[in-house]
DNA sequence: CATATTAATGCATCATGTTGCAAATAGTTA
DNA sequence: TAACTATTTGCAACATGATGCATTAATATG
């Protein structure tokens, strides 16, 4: 687990400048790490800590830390975005029920068969490659 | 190839009705069965034919097609979504280039692949599964 | 074919996400 | 540490998507 320290070197490494919303934003996630965050949870921590910050801060620094892959993106069926810190961990893919919305993290053996199939039958890059799975979990499927 | 007859069948069978919006929308992706449709194509096709149609009738009937499995929806990065007809083909997945936004179609053996490694490591239910690979593909790759 | 029943539509409104631009602020340099 | 410059923010406006409800239209029934 990386700390809050090391993030705000990436982002500056990235030419990214460190300001109080990204401070704040990295911390949330570092807390967090182990789930995943919804918007309005993200939004709630914000303006508690800086009343008035504006959505369309809180969406491009979202964007940011997406584009360097310090968090993912997770769609959930009827349950809006959701994410997930990912920052230097091997495995970024998720398997997401469409009917309960049940986010559960790849196992290490099936990412690695499926990278294996993905760069072999149809030559796609494997750094950087996420990948999430909306299927039926067993708890929901019908027959 | 289905039909359009075939597939007023389809929603008849399932307790919806037919009415000229879904007329319109089921013939437009029988005649693009073989590429993906972005929103504003759908719209225009649609005021066209039906001039001063809602909005959330579009989305409403978009949504009911994919919940019947006739067309699925793919996200392409700063390209908003697309939709797809899927109705009964045998492979519903598809690789979507995270820097072009390219989509390929999904080749056979891939699928079964992953759908193999899904149910063995993860329990997911093979039918209803519609799986996109968002990565880079070998034009767009860096390293 | 007229009427009843039920679902789809349009409309209004709200929620969420995006964008251009002026003002504010982080990082840089003297 | 004051001034510079480049990026981030807030703001306003817009685009897209979702939803409750009255009206309209598709289907079922007599």
């Amino acid at each position: 687990m990386r700390k809050h320290k090391d993030l705000l070197a990436v982002l500056r490494h990235n030419r990214q400048r460190v300001t109080p919303a990204r401070r704040f934003l990295l911390q949330l996630f570092i807390d967090n790490h182990s789930r995943s965050l919804s918007l309005p949870e993200i939004q709630a921590h914000l303006q508690d800590r800086l009343p008035g910050i504006n959505r369309s801060s809180i969406y491009r620094n979202l964007e940011m830390l997406k584009a360097l892959s310090i968090i993912q993106e997770l769609r959930v069926v009827r349950k809006g975005r959701r994410y997930q810190f990912v920052f230097e961990r091997p495995v970024h893919h998720f398997i997401i029920c469409k009917a309960c919305g049940k986010v559960s993290k790849g196992k290490r053996g099936f990412f690695e068969q499926v990278e294996r199939s993905l760069q072999d039958i149809h030559d796609f890059k494997k750094a950087n490659l996420s990948v999430t799975f909306y299927g039926f979990c067993s708890r929901c499927r019908v027959g």
